[in-house]
RNA sequence: GUGGCUAUAGCUCAGCAGGUAGAGCACCGCGUUGUGGUCGCGGGGGUCGCGGGUUCGAGCCCCGUUAGCCACCCCA
């Protein structure tokens, strides 16, 4: 037989992890509901020409064929990649049956065929919140959905998160003034001060023709962070010394850029206070996002990269129509780094709270009589699947982290023991139940 | 797609002058004849990723291949 080896890139979790990942699922559905925000689902697959849409994604698209296809015969859907691109197909085909503002979730896998490494998968669970309108969409929304997920990343068992929040419009507007030209390449270099430094960056803002004072300038913007309105005023002071071009468009540009951050960083932290800052750095490479941009960092592993990202756009429909703002975090690169690092882990691997041994074979019918009015009484249970020496039943039982094993008895229902403590007592089986941290695996923080 | 590193028991790894494999953990059994966890003793498990080559002899050296990990690219 072929040896079992892990396909690359897809993560699979025993039972105990996936305790922890359900956990994460649950709690970001919880959240969203509270907020108002109606599930939906989409198919796995999109016609190729439609997730194609630009160049530099498309080569990680996987496509769906039959063995049995002809050589000739092209594939004609795909896996989807994100969750945006499903959703902009769904919102088109649906726009007649959906009310707007439309406010959905959606939490599925999405598949790249990209490299994988450590936080990195080819098939992983993203979990993604928009707000759609039609035609308009108010610029508070964008507080909104960021309030969202900064409250639903707090429920998590992880560290605190900060939320890091850019503007394309200020960016786009001081770029634009100080004689950029290609707006979103420069951006691009300008994300990777982190890795490359800022000699990194200049080099490659040189590659690409960007002058001397202008990298300046640019280096200079990207330094600039605030979790308050104080990021407004060095903005302000580095605009007057750095203004190349007599750009009014591009001024007005920036001020109204500056004044939405502003007031979005002061609703988000209001919201929860410490959450979110002003950080003029973010870049984000896709280039449909025209307002907000976010990226969210877990503290002490920052190196993990944004587990949570997304941003405002003026339509998700093309032709436009739709303008929207949404998010989306990913629940594998987060799960996989709490498994990891130990931050979080189940209290058990299964739901089974009583192991129900079993005397004999012969009076294996009494414990499922009683395993039967445990369950009618909503206690998780099972009962032993051998007759084996009771100290093997409890080893059992111990493996699979079930706090209680219940003997049968001659009289009554017999006793049920707590195998953490030793504790055995009689019980009533229409009666006898577990404390309710005890009732199911729970997750249990650092 | 590019580059580097790695591949030995279920898991983590040792083996290094080339002389036909070992530890810890896990698993099973016994001590402890129906109440586990400790401890002691014993046991099962490996085509050394795969294919070829060098050699009297290859886990070890060479070539190829596949897979994994890491970095780049890009991103959740």
């Amino acid at each position: 037989m072929a040896r079992v080896r892990p396909l690359s890139g897809f993560p699979e979790w025993t039972p105990e992890d996936r305790v922890v990942e359900a956990h994460v699922l649950s709690q970001l559905r919880h959240v969203f509901s509270l907020h108002g925000f109606a599930e939906i689902e989409t198919r796995a697959v999109e016609p190729v020409e439609r997730l194609s849409g630009d160049s530099e994604a498309s080569k990680e698209i996987y496509t769906l064929g039959r063995l049995g296809a002809s050589d000739d015969e092209d594939a004609k859907v795909g896996l989807h990649f994100d969750l945006t691109v499903p959703f902009a197909r769904y919102v088109e085909e649906h726009q007649a049956g959906l009310a707007f503002p439309f406010r959905r979730y959606q939490i599925q896998k999405v598949w790249r065929g990209e490299r994988p490494q450590e936080g990195r998968f080819r098939e992983f669970y993203q979990a993604d919140i928009d707000v759609v309108g039609r035609d308009v969409l108010p610029a508070h929304v964008e507080a909104e959905v960021a309030i969202v997920m900064v409250e639903a990343l707090a429920r998590l068992p992880i560290p605190a998160t900060s939320m890091h929040i850019n503007n394309r419009q200020l960016v786009e507007g001081f770029y634009r003034g100080v004689g950029i030209s290609d707006v979103a390449g420069a951006l691009r270099s300008v994300d990777k001060l982190d890795k490359l430094g800022a000699n990194g960056v200049r080099a490659e803002l040189n590659a690409k023709g960007v002058g001397e004072s202008a990298t300046d300038a640019i280096l200079e913007l990207a330094r600039i962070t605030s979790s308050d309105d104080a990021f407004a005023y060095a903005v302000d002071d580095l605009w007057h010394t750095s203004i190349q071009v007599g750009d009014a468009g591009a001024e007005d540009q920036l001020r109204e850029g500056i004044a939405a951050l502003a007031a979005l960083v002061a609703r988000v932290n209001a919201a929860v206070p410490g959450s979110a800052v002003a950080d003029l750095r973010i870049a984000r490479g896709l280039d449909y996002y025209t307002g907000a941009v976010y990226e969210t960092f877990l503290d002490g592993h920052e190196d993990l990269g944004s587990i949570c990202s997304g941003g405002r756009y003026d339509s998700l429909v093309a032709g436009g129509g739709f303008p929207g703002v949404g998010l989306s975090i990913g629940v594998s690169r987060l799960v996989s780094r709490m498994l990891a690092a130990g931050l979080a882990r189940a209290s058990r691997a299964v739901p089974s709270a009583v192991f129900v041994a079993v005397t004999s074979e012969e009076t294996r019918a009494a414990s499922d009589a009683i395993a039967m009015r445990l369950r009618a009484r909503g206690i998780p249970c099972e009962v032993a699947t051998s007759a084996a020496k009771f100290g093997k039943q409890i080893a059992a039982a111990d493996r699979r982290g079930i706090p209680y094993v219940w003997f049968p008895g001659e009289v009554g229902d017999g006793e049920v023991k707590d195998i953490r403590s030793g504790q055995q007592d009689a019980a009533d089986a229409d009666a006898w139940r577990p404390p309710t941290e005890d009732l199911g695996p729970t997750v249990l923080h650092d």
